[in-house]
DNA sequence: CCGATTTCAGTGGTACTGACATCG
DNA sequence: CCGATGTCAGTAACACTGAAATCG
């Protein structure tokens, strides 16, 4: 059974939660002028400063190549700066500029907004369930077998 | 906090189990020659046959647009065809070829058995818990407050 | 005129393959 | 020299916005 309107299974559910999740946080963060991978580049550098392309990609789910654009715009448009790490060859160190943090903050409310309605009628425990059980399909499609 | 090793909140983990689960659904799917949304599309086609473009794109979670693209290469691959609705103007519908309909059979086991995959050590009571509050997820962000 | 469907144009994110450089 | 990792180039399929044409 494809995803409709009704879905039966928890693989439906799971798809049609994180595409309503991901269509409002785009939503949400279009008012900061920025798309839901460059808020998260974005965060992930404000947590781990330095970060090459490789490691952000790790951090946020995506391939290097994925990150490699996403990482172009972010530059271009002044929010973060690219520079070679003196000690390893290829590798290019990533940071946010002035101007990425502040955008990064004003996003970030933005964002927390859209995650806190999502779970305003379920309470901490049921969270914490909730939380436990994706994270155990997660490792079971990791670990395949 | 984005995304991370170490996922801390509910939307960082639903974003990581559905990557997961899209990953490994598209793995399953190259063995078949397609693609993720062109299994949704063949399957809701093969429950509703004669579909237009714009009731298989709501069905699907997608834009028509992005329907349009996914229909032309399923149409091009000789696994559907279109034609216009002789009642509606503009409207056209979809259906499955013999060639789509087998294809799809083969799909669906390997689709199912990544999500059989995935399940395999949530028993049903706490699937059913799973589905129900992924559900209040997806009705809280569309009802929007 | 309005609403739904379709199409076109443009931008951005996503993955795969393959290639090359660098480090250990 | 090898193998793992980071980056880059090319290709393909998805996905959204915005706008325009068409039909009922």
């Amino acid at each position: 059974m494809a995803p409709s309107s009704v879905p039966i299974n928890v693989a439906d559910v799971i798809r049609k939660a994180q595409h309503s999740l991901r269509v409002e946080t785009d939503h949400a963060l279009r008012n900061a002028g920025m798309t839901a991978p460059q808020y998260f580049a974005l965060a992930a550098l404000a947590a781990q400063p330095g970060l090459s392309g490789a490691a952000l990609a790790r951090r946020c789910f995506v391939t290097p190549q994925t990150m490699t654009g996403v990482i172009a715009n972010l530059a271009a448009n002044g929010l973060i700066t690219r520079q070679a790490d003196p000690e390893h060859g290829r590798v290019i160190q990533t940071h946010l500029t002035a101007q990425g943090s502040a955008l990064l903050a004003k996003a970030r409310v933005l964002v927390e907004r859209v995650e806190a309605n999502m779970l305003r009628d379920i309470d901490p425990v049921e969270r914490e369930a909730l939380m436990d059980l994706l994270l155990q399909c997660a490792e079971a499609l990791a670990k395949k077998k």
